[in-house]
DNA sequence: CAAGGGCCATACTGTGTCGTATGGAAAATA
DNA sequence: TATTTTCCATACGACACAGTATGGCCCTTG
């Protein structure tokens, strides 16, 4: 309870042979973990050792379990919220340039990472309200930057609102199914879908 | 191990006061602990408890908690493929009908248990071989019939591949996400939806 | 140099869970 | 009726994990 709050992050001393861990490395950990495992993968004495220390560490810079969870729920609510305004900031003329880019992000692999944390914690909400409250958040956030740029674009509130819904849902189903053998074209078929999404 | 084979419910016994449980009982209850829980949630003393007996039970009629999940897995892939099968079913003419049907399942609220299985099952295979081998499969079998609808209603291949990709990324995708309150007529917005997947 | 606080290790309690071993009651079979 | 089979309870050992208590090292500050 003694811990030191999130942006200060209280001048690392030189050199204790493995440098000390602040509350940000723990939450950055636990997100890995995360993502790989699930929330019930995320367990105090596991996260621990992954980190080279024991569980004395752990309890030092959060209260328990549950204050690391909404540590990491509130990190990763931030980190979307400023990454979905970075995204679909545009300049005047330049609307449907930054809607292709916001599919194609979704679509490619290398943010691989950040989608298997994107499902884990839509996992999570499914059995935690709070989890679920940030989702909602985020997602709130995500449509209604979409349909912003939709509208610049030219279409009506509407067509702007059902076409941001079908971006993220189409995103998110995406990324639960296997569907690599269904097609042997595969960057065709999502250039379809992409089509489907912004084409008149 | 002595356990008897799935098909052959051995005939029931007339009253042991409460009466004994099958194999096909153990799995139904998983399933419900399942969509409640994930897998992570599906413990077998717990379970044991939920049927009003104990440990014992359990492990006479499963080896371990593998075959249980294992068990779990077939059952729910031959229960979705006997589905989609019985869904997509069309006699001629009555194919756009049939595709309508398919969409307005997955975007109802009734069948909301199946859709529960269906995600947990879906993270469930993030993080096993065997699980995301059967959403493999049941993915590929879904797509092919629904783009043989597609097809048949008259689209070229390339199209009702896309379509049909797009009609189930779009049902998990909605499913995983909390967009209520981004728009105040919801079925207006789901008639959107419908109409960008299956319009011309 | 002495005192205090930041950061961590160790040891311990308690609980939940898997899997096994074994016994027992009721039904089926002989 | 005697015996086997079916189905389940009880008891046990072995871990994994959450959380607490306590002590110790190192760095900083007076």
């Amino acid at each position: 309870m003694t811990a030191a709050n999130l942006p200060a992050q209280p001048s690392r001393p030189s050199h204790p042979s493995r440098l000390p861990l602040g509350q940000a490395d723990w939450i950055a950990a636990a997100t890995e973990v995360l993502a790989r495992e699930g929330v019930s993968g995320l367990r105090v004495e596991v996260l621990a050792k992954r980190c080279g220390v024991t569980k004395g560490s752990f309890y030092w810079h959060f209260k328990d379990r549950q204050a690391l969870l909404a540590a990491v729920l509130q990190h990763w609510k931030q980190g979307r919220i400023r990454d979905i305004e970075k995204t679909t900031f545009f300049k005047p003329g330049e609307e449907l340039e930054r809607i292709n880019h916001l599919i194609e992000l979704y679509g490619a692999n290398p943010n691989r990472k950040g989608m298997e944390i994107e499902l884990a914690i839509r996992d999570w909400a499914r059995y935690d309200d709070k989890a679920a409250a940030v989702v909602e958040a985020v997602d709130l956030h995500r449509l209604e930057c979409a349909r912003k740029l939709f509208v610049a674009a030219g279409m009506s509130e509407t067509e702007a609102k059902s076409r941001s819904l079908l971006l993220y849902a189409c995103a998110f189903g995406l990324s639960l199914m296997r569907y690599a053998p269904f097609d042997s074209n595969l960057p065709q078929l999502k250039q379809r879908l992409s089509e489907r999404i912004v084409a008149v």
